[in-house]
DNA sequence: AACACTGGCAACCGCCATGCG
DNA sequence: TCGCATGGCGGTTGCCAGTGT
C-alpha cells in the first residue's frame, strides 16, 4: 500500500504516479507532437545500438521522454522497420486496411548475439547516425555499465515545482551520471535471467495471439530462434541497410 | 447509425539500486 | 550492517478516439 498524497480531488494517485505524470506528460518543454525523420533515425541507430534503453535514448532527443520514445517505437516505428525489412510473400500483400500484419515470427533480432554484434543492422553505411557526443563517447556498451553516460543534460527540463534542484535529468529526471540504474544488465543491456524478454517484446507486439504473458525473471520464453540463421542471412545479403530509406 | 476493431498513449506494475536513519 | 522509503527503469496494461464494416 503505497502513501497517498494530499488528494483534494479525490484522484488515487501515490506519489510515484504523480512525479511520473509530471515527469512524463506534464512537465514544461516536454514536445508532444510528431517526431521528425531525424529524431526516427536517431531512435533506430540508437535502438540498434544499445537495445531498449530508452531512458539513454530519451537523453539524445530533447523534450522526448523515455515513455514517449518506447511508445513511439512500440507502436510506429518498429512497425515502419519491419515492414521494410520483411520480405512480403505475394499472399500477404493484400492485407486489409485492420487486419494484423502477418510479420514472420523470426524478425526480431535484439539483442546482438555476440559482443561483436551490435545489432542486426549495425554495420550498415547508412545515413542513420547517432549523434557524435554519443557515438564517440567512451561509452562502450559492450560492457556491463558505460564507463560514462554520453548523455545530454536536459536541467531545463525539470520544472520549478522540483526547484531545479535534481543536478541534471534524463528524460525521467533520472541522474545523468546514473544513467544505468536499477537491476543488473547482462552484457547486452538486459537484466539478468531477462535475456529474451526485449526480443520478446520486439517479436510479441500484439499481431500475434503468441503474445506471451507473465514470464518472469529467469523464466524462458516461447521464442523460436530456429530461423536465426534464416534472417541474418536476409539482412547481409539484402541492401536494406543500405538503400534502406526508413522514414520515407 | 450501430457495432467491431485497431492504434496511440498515459498510466501502471514490478524489480532493483540508492540513500538515509 | 540492516531495514525502510524512494527513485529509476523497462515492460505491460487499459482506456478511448478514430476508422472500417
Amino acid at each position: 500500500m503505497g502513501f497517498f498524497l494530499y488528494d483534494p480531488l479525490g484522484l488515487k494517485r501515490c506519489g510515484k504516479s504523480c512525479r511520473l505524470r509530471w515527469l512524463n506528460y506534464l512537465r514544461p518543454n516536454i514536445k508532444h507532437g510528431e517526431f521528425s525523420d531525424d529524431e526516427d533515425k536517431l531512435i533506430c541507430s540508437l535502438f540498434t545500438s544499445i537495445g531498449s534503453r530508452w531512458s539513454i535514448i530519451a537523453a539524445q532527443l530533447p523534450g522526448r521522454t523515455d515513455n514517449d520514445i518506447k511508445n513511439y517505437w512500440n507502436t510506429k516505428l518498429k512497425k515502419k522497420l519491419m515492414g521494410k525489412l520483411v520480405p512480403h510473400h505475394p499472399s500477404q500483400n493484400q492485407r486489409k486496411p485492420h487486419q494484423s500484419p502477418n510479420y514472420p515470427s523470426f524478425f526480431p533480432l535484439f539483442p546482438p548475439q555476440s559482443p561483436t554484434q551490435t545489432g542486426y543492422f549495425a554495420g550498415y553505411e547508412s545515413p542513420i547516425s547517432a549523434p557524435p557526443n554519443f557515438l564517440n563517447s567512451s561509452t562502450d556498451f559492450s560492457t556491463n555499465v558505460p564507463p560514462t553516460a554520453p548523455v545530454q543534460t536536459q536541467e531545463s527540463y525539470v520544472g520549478p515545482l522540483f526547484g531545479g534542484g535534481e543536478a541534471s535529468s534524463s528524460s525521467d529526471g533520472s541522474c545523468n551520471n546514473q544513467v544505468i540504474r536499477g537491476r543488473e544488465h547482462d552484457n547486452y543491456g538486459v537484466p539478468s535471467g531477462n535475456e529474451n524478454l526485449g526480443l520478446q517484446s520486439f517479436f510479441f507486439d500484439g499481431y500475434s495471439d503468441q503474445k506471451p504473458s507473465g514470464l518472469g525473471y529467469g523464466e524462458s520464453d516461447p521464442v523460436d530462434y530456429s530461423s536465426l540463421e534464416e534472417i541474418k542471412e536476409l539482412i547481409s545479403t539484402s541492401n536494406v541497410c543500405s538503400n534502406l530509406n526508413f522514414f520515407c
